[in-house]
RNA sequence: CGGGGAGUAGCGCAGCUUGGUUAGCGCGCAGCGUUUGGGACGCUGAGGUCGUGGGUUCGAAUCCCACUUCCCCGACCA
């Protein structure tokens, strides 16, 4: 028996059935649960706090760069959303919508908000006259409903949680280079804080957001090998402007349209931090983001003993809580040997460990999370060690998804190799594209892999597309995704 | 939205084919005692509108119809 599995109970095996490991990670670390209602979920305290950590990271960057929080109503008039036709057409099948307030059949539909586009540039259009009014930069932390077919917790949720920035420039150039600004503010975030590797990219027309000039993404790899994309970043062009009637008096004396961006990010975050991160024995949490850093487990069997253990402890107490996140589990009705499987299943990184012959040789243990290495450490240097050892494991789960990105991913030329390579197990293909979405299309029908995004920092086309044989327009990465 | 599977105690399941007394089992939970360096053990105990609604029947967890929720695989989306 694998040391994992004499470890576990609980859990589906992860190379079994990922789907079902995916589920039970999330309900058994109480991330969250099942609401009574069709495809929603209730964040329990634990997920929430993940949030929580998540929202006070990226909050953070998104004020670096000169953003402001702001928040827009709920609803949404249907005339509004009717406005712009390429953005209500990709929107109408997901809408949910108000019929009635009290007793009264509203006279206008209201929309639940998808996404604020449409509420966020009518006020834009009345708060926007001059080129000094410019740029507008808010951003937004909301929910969203969308009324999906097929949910996954924390994947797609009928309502989730996310951010969504919304700006509006007075030159085209702005607004581009703030597309890109914060597609980088999410990659640099999402690689720092959630230790994920991601790809960053322009999406191809088909996969682009609904009115949008040009849509960006970042695309991460699950442990399962399909992608997520964890983040993405739209340039608006003047679609939204000239239908909301957006304009401003430039310094040349002429009325102008604005430019204008928008970016999100979403409770998804947690779901990819599970699927990248967790393996057999449950969750892996990040030390950044990870609500409990640190968790203290006493071990002693007379009273004599938990005395001593409780004195050491509370000798050590003052160095460790000052500026780590820890816990301390004195719960009498567990074993020690519970207690490790327990936190364990939720992610905590660091366990440490504090016996009876810990306190005889003024030492504790610690036990990293990710890999289960034992460290014995002197009771001075604890606080010290602990820290280096949270700096070490978030630098390890980063460099071991990266490592498994690149071991599951591939350059490929041959359209029969991709085929193979989607049948029999499934990863990141690189390959190169004429642009033609017919193109695009027949390779979905034919593997079931989509165009994930153009990498940002790929080479120039030197080859043929994968599929028609033509001379490539540029580098693509495919994958299965979520 | 199409195809498949499922809903019985907090969790995992049996019972249903062939309707018939108080609906079982394991884990968990509560109390007490012994335990405690990788998911301890004993004894005692609590806990169920059998997903919801309707129908058939003297009688339904079991048979029939509708609805609903979840899971898996596809088509659509963060």
């Amino acid at each position: 028996m694998s040391v994992e599995k004499r470890f576990v109970e609980h859990i589906t095996d992860r190379e079994e059935d990922f789907s079902r490991w995916y589920t039970d990670v999330v309900l058994k670390a109480e991330l969250a649960d099942y609401a009574p209602v069709r495809g929603c979920m209730v964040i329990r305290p634990y997920g929430y706090a993940i949030w929580e950590r998540v929202q006070a990271a990226l909050d953070l960057r998104i004020k670096a760069t000169g953003h402001r929080n702001a928040y827009f109503p709920l609803f949404i008039p249907e005339s509004f959303l009717s406005k712009e036709a390429e953005h209500v057409e990709g929107f109408a099948p997901e809408v949910a919508w108000i019929t009635q307030g009290g007793s009264d059949v509203l006279e206008e539909r209201l929309a639940v908000r998808p996404t604020s586009e449409t509420v966020i540039c009518t006020m834009y259009a009345k708060w926007i006259q001059s080129w000094r009014d410019l740029p507008v930069l808010i951003n937004q932390w909301a929910n969203v409903v969308r009324w999906e077919k097929v949910t996954r917790p924390f994947l797609r949720t009928t309502e989730f949680l996310w951010q969504e920035g919304h700006t509006a420039h007075a030159s085209e150039a702005e607004a581009r280079e703030e597309t890109l600004r914060m597609l980088e503010v999410y990659r640099e975030f999402v690689e720092t804080e959630l230790a994920i590797p991601v790809i960053a990219g322009l999406k191809s027309p088909a996969e682009r957001f609904a009115g949008a000039q040009d849509t960006y993404s970042i695309e991460a790899m699950m442990a399962d090998g399909r992608a997520l994309q964890a983040g993405t970043s739209h340039f608006l062009g003047q679609h939204f402007a000239r239908v909301f009637d957006i304009t401003f008096l430039d310094r040349d004396g002429e009325r102008k349209f604005v430019y204008q961006t928008s970016w999100g990010v979403s409770t998804r975050l947690i779901g990819g931090l599970v699927m990248v991160h967790g393996d057999a024995s449950g969750l892996i949490i990040p030390p950044r983001v990870a609500p409990v850093e640190v968790v203290v487990v006493p071990i002693y069997r007379s009273t004599e003993e938990k005395e001593a253990v409780a004195r050491f402890v509370a000798e050590m107490q003052p160095g460790l809580c000052g500026e780590l996140r820890v816990e301390f589990d004195w719960r009498e009705e567990y074993t020690p040997g519970y207690k490790f499987a327990d936190w364990e299943l939720r992610g905590v990184p660091l366990r440490l460990e504090v016996g009876p012959r810990d306190v005889r040789n003024g030492q504790v243990v610690l036990v990293r999370r990710d890999n289960r290495a034992k460290t014995v450490v002197p009771k001075e240097g604890v606080a010290a060690a602990v820290r280096d050892m949270l700096v070490t494991i978030q630098q390890a789960l980063f460099d071991r998804a990266l490592a498994f990105r690149e071991a599951n991913s591939q350059e490929l030329v041959r359209l029969a190799n991709f085929q193979e390579m989607m049948s029999e197990q499934r990863g990141f293909v690189h390959a190169q594209w004429c642009g033609d979405p017919a193109c695009e299309a027949a390779l979905k029908e034919l593997t079931a892999a989509t165009i994930r995004n153009l990498p940002l920092d790929a080479a120039a086309p030197d080859g043929t597309c994968i599929y028609c044989g033509k001379p490539a327009t540029c580098r693509v990465v495919l994958a299965k995704a979520y």
